[in-house]
DNA sequence: ATGCCCTTGCGTCAAGGA
């Protein structure tokens, strides 16, 4: 079972790569983030014509979730973290799918810094962790996936110095996602490629992808029963150098069958 | 310190992104 996570920066602009990355990659489970599109305008016909059931949560202009599962419907189990009186943005959504519970996140960005957005990032990543820790009292495999906003150490990044000042690299919210892992949810694409240089998104800025300026926040972490069954993960690479790309590249974890 | 690039929306610029 291939599960995958891709920031797609706006779903209805961007949705022929889309699906052509689905139809190139054929993921058992999709996790979309950015959406940027409200419910009633969420693509659902071209995607259930690619092949795939969806769950969403959506909203105007900004934020926004979704999951997608190929040749069934996602059962959707919750939208919002818990405790979200006053939180307006969609940033989470989870589903079953053929007996996985998948969890997909938006996390805040949190820039500029300090400043109120700085501190709903912060408060947004405890209620993450509160979550995330009632989870692990389920007895089935768990994917977390998404775009976390959060570079977790100084080998995710082509260069610390220049990412020193901002939201993504502070020690409050790194120190948060290794609370995540603490908690005994493992980061996939670090399990199995420790060493490795491996970066998810490129800015568009900068001529950062030509000149591989990355850096690595979209994560995949996974419960004990998932990592059990963890074969294979990567970044779909080349898709970031597709005409009209998001500036993410997707992310995927294979799983062997139960 | 700031721009750089890109998306969305009733838009011809602003806001947000990271």
């Amino acid at each position: 079972m291939r599960i995958a996570t891709f920031n797609v920066n706006g779903v209805n602009g961007r949705i022929d790569l889309l699906i052509e990355w689905l139809a190139a990659t054929q993921p058992d489970v999709a996790c979309l983030q950015e959406l940027k599109s409200p419910d009633d305008k969420f693509p659902i016909q071209a995607i259930e014509k690619a092949g795939y059931g969806a769950a969403w949560h959506g909203q105007a202009r900004w934020n926004g979730v979704a999951i997608l599962a190929r040749g069934c419907e996602p059962v959707e189990t919750r939208r919002g973290l818990p405790d979200g009186a006053g939180d307006s943005h969609s940033r989470y959504i989870e589903a079953a799918i053929a007996g996985v519970l998948v969890g997909c996140l938006y996390a805040p960005n949190g820039n500029p810094r300090p400043g109120p957005k700085f501190d709903y990032k912060l408060a947004w990543m405890d209620r993450l962790i509160a979550h995330a820790g009632a989870l692990l009292e389920a007895d089935c495999p768990i994917v977390l996936a998404g775009d976390y906003n959060v570079i977790p150490t100084d080998a995710d990044v082509y260069k610390p110095e220049r990412w020193a000042d901002d939201a993504l690299f502070q020690p409050e919210p790194r120190e948060r996602y290794r609370r995540l892992l603490g908690l005994g949810w493992t980061d996939a694409i670090r399990h199995l490629h420790p060493d490795d240089t491996i970066y998810t998104f490129w800015d568009y800025w900068r001529n950062a992808w030509a000149r591989d300026a990355g850096i690595r926040i979209d994560h995949l972490l996974l419960n004990r029963q998932a990592a059990d069954r963890l074969v294979a993960a990567g970044v779909d690479r080349e898709v970031r150098g597709w005409p009209h790309a998001s500036d993410h590249a997707p992310v995927w974890v294979e799983l062997r069958d139960a």
